[in-house]
DNA sequence: AGCACGCCGACT
DNA sequence: GTCGGCGTGCTC
């Protein structure tokens, strides 16, 4: 009897099902592949095959609903198969099982997350490669480093964390770890927060296995990306490098996962599904059996409190090795001074000029003035689709929404009250550059923001250029704070240090500080000599007092016992569960049927371990012309949570007109 | 998500 | 009388 295949398909939408197709091509896909196939009114839609089927040809309506739970004649044929190979096989299938059930998305939306777009193949990665020279370092290891190297290797325990300041070499550790487990046949996975800013990593570990390594990121372009992946899946590269998404990379005998700075919020994934690569890094660890070793000199306090329960076991990395000493900090107090650059850290940076040496100045705000406010009525410039105050822009000469992309030329008359006079509120990366051009002549300075690293290549160039010495001054936004590493700086000067402190998030103070100390720790990293200005106008709070002694474990400490307090983790887990829609009363009604249904659902279970807040309507409460409001569950059990919230996804039914995003473990509460 | 269906306003 | 606005509903 003939027979025909059937194949499961799971597609990239935001609908739980699978979808049972009759292969109609003439292909025979198999399991891994993506297929082509009509969806509903959809003529053609790209899923993943996650099952296949041999039947007869012809099927009777009880085989159909047996197998398929779906009428024969519902049954549509497939268009075509894209792949020759498979994208990800029976464990990769697993993993994506598992996210979709760890963030409440379906099987399809993760592994759209995961798997790499291109639908061509193209095989010229690696000709990059050729004409690097694979170094053999022989460094001379502290230490402290040694010790950690021997205790990550001997440990029984398999996730270890490297605490040290900045500039203590916790790189070195990682790629003798790396070294070691390549000996050992294993693979590794090395992730950073963003390859675009750590070209040093990239190149380290280029110089050090060659092509042994495979590089992904979000820059790459998709054909590449997928050769890569090929790469990687023959075995071929049996070491990758690469930002958020490089965790699921499909690394054959998984030996060891490095998170290096591994309380940066770029591994928390902002859309949907909204994972994060260290949750991500530590189910596969588990399940390979691989050492997980991360690292940061401001650890998240997810982190520390696994340090301290000792699910975590930490090594301590002191001593600046080759030459280099922590600086020495000032907290300069801006309350009575209106300059933006105050006249200490403005000697500070013509000493440093005088003596052959560079400075960074620190603003984490791009553009030139963050708004325009009028005197008579007091009114600020809102975007008009997001809750959100228009940036002045002076070289475009436009205000800018930075959540949405909108922009409008500068108005004449504020347009609430008619009024003409209005000024410039507070300041931004680019007004800080004017002022350098006008206060400081015989400088050369150079700006690094997402405004001036937009063209291809400029960020390169404008880090190159600091490199070979020839910027005094190098102004930018937290993207100086990343990973640079630049002998020649011994002055920072850190503009408006409080900002950020006022934003409602609970997470506030954990951001600040961290940004505060990892921006400090580029001044004097190769020679004893390092200086650094916090300027503020809160100069009494302990966030900054904190940060300006570098007392790392002073901060967690304190705030942890702060979030004991709220019984907000790392002592309890949340969900957020955000409701948005372009409609103002369909989310309001939304975020009611979904406030009562929680509610009775927690009256069915009986259970006392998890508490919801709001629903209120979000601190952003418009975005892209989405009104938004939110609920919070919060419960000091994981587990209760997770199988409550995907009880209450499947207790409501919401209109399609509003958009239910669950997010698990939330970084950002805006 | 994406796509066509459907049901109410302004045009030749 | 229709053209077309975008709310609604469904997807093997």
């Amino acid at each position: 009897m003939a027979s025909e295949t059937f194949v499961r398909l799971a597609f990239p939408i935001p609908v739980e099902d699978t979808f049972w197709y009759r292969v109609g091509d003439g292909s025979s896909p198999s399991v891994g592949m993506r297929v082509e196939a009509p969806l509903g009114r959809r003529k053609k839609a790209t899923g993943y095959v996650v099952e296949i089927r041999q039947l007869p040809a012809v099927l009777d309506a009880a085989t159909a609903i047996r197998e398929f739970s779906v009428p024969p004649e519902k049954l549509r044929n497939t268009i075509r198969t894209v792949d020759s190979e498979p994208l990800f096989d029976e464990e990769a299938l697993e993993l994506a099982t598992w996210l979709a059930s760890m963030y409440h998305c379906a099987l399809g939306e993760a592994l759209s997350a995961m798997l790499p777009t291109a639908r061509r193949e193209r095989d010229t990665a690696t000709d990059e490669f050729d004409e690097i020279e694979v170094a053999r370092h022989a460094l001379v290891l502290t230490e402290g480093q040694r010790a950690a190297i021997e205790g990550i290797l001997q440990s029984e325990q398999l996730w270890s964390y490297l605490y040290g300041p900045t500039g203590t070499g916790k790189t070195e550790v990682f790629l003798q770890l790396a070294e070691r487990t390549l000996a050992e046949g294993r693979s590794v996975l090395y992730l950073v927060p963003e390859i675009a800013l750590t070209r040093q990593v990239e190149q380290d570990v280029r110089a050090r296995f060659g092509e042994r390594c495979a590089i992904i990121h979000s820059r790459l372009s998709p054909g590449r990306k997928l050769a890569e992946w090929r790469r990687i899946q023959r075995g071929e590269a049996r070491m990758v490098v690469g930002a958020r998404s490089a965790v699921f990379a499909p690394l054959h005998d998984l030996g060891l996962v490095i998170i290096d700075e591994e309380h940066d919020t770029g591994y928390k994934s902002g859309t949907t599904p909204r994972y994060h690569a260290r949750q991500v890094a530590m189910y596969l660890t588990r399940r390979a059996n691989a050492r997980l070793v991360m690292g940061s000199a401001t650890p998240s306090l997810e982190a520390w409190h696994a340090c301290k329960t000792g699910a975590v076991r930490r090594f301590d990395l002191s001593a600046r090795p080759g030459g280099g000493a922590f600086p020495s900090i000032h907290i300069v107090d801006m309350r009575e001074c209106t300059d933006i650059i105050a006249p200490e850290l403005a000697q500070a940076l013509r000493d440093a000029k005088a003596a052959g040496r560079q400075s960074i100045l620190f603003l984490n705000r791009r553009g030139f003035a963050r708004t325009l406010v009028c005197d008579t009525c007091g009114a600020d410039l809102l975007c008009r689709h997001c809750s959100v105050p228009l940036t002045y822009h002076k070289r475009t000469g436009r205000l800018v929404c930075h959540y949405c992309g909108f922009h409008e030329p500068v108005p004449t008359i504020c347009p609430s009250c008619g009024s003409l006079d209005m000024h410039w509120a507070s300041f931004g990366t680019e007004r800080v550059e004017e002022t350098l051009a006008a206060s400081f002549p015989g400088f050369t300075f150079a700006r690094l923001d997402t405004d001036t690293a937009s063209r291809k290549g400029a960020m390169e160039q404008t880090l190159s250029d600091f490199a070979h010495g020839s910027i005094d001054v190098l102004v930018g936004t937290q993207m100086v704070a990343k990973g640079l590493n630049f002998p020649g700086v011994r002055v920072v000067g850190i503009l408006m240090a409080d900002q950020g402190l006022a934003i409602p998030d609970f997470r506030a103070s954990e951001r600040v500080f961290s940004l505060l100390v990892q921006v400090a720790g580029r001044a004097g990293r190769h020679r004893p000599d390092g200086e650094v200005y916090i300027q503020t106008r809160k100069p009494d709070s302990d966030i900054i007092r904190l940060a300006a002694s570098g007392d790392v474990a002073g901060f967690l400490e304190k705030e942890i016992e702060r979030r004991r307090q709220l019984a907000f983790p790392p002592h309890g887990r949340l969900c957020r569960l955000v409701l948005r829609s372009r409609f103002e009363v369909a989310v309001q009604q939304a975020a009611d049927v979904l406030d009562k249904a929680a509610r009775r659902l927690l009256h069915e279970l009986n259970s006392r371990t998890i508490d919801i807040f709001g629903p209120a309507e979000c601190p952003l409460g418009m975005i892209a012309d989405n009104y938004r409001m939110h609920l919070l569950l919060r419960s000091s059990s994981f587990a209760t949570l997770q199988a409550y919230v995907h009880a209450l996804r499947h207790s409501v039914q919401l209109p399609d007109s509003v958009y239910l995003e669950i997010d698990v473990d939330p970084q950002n509460m805006l």
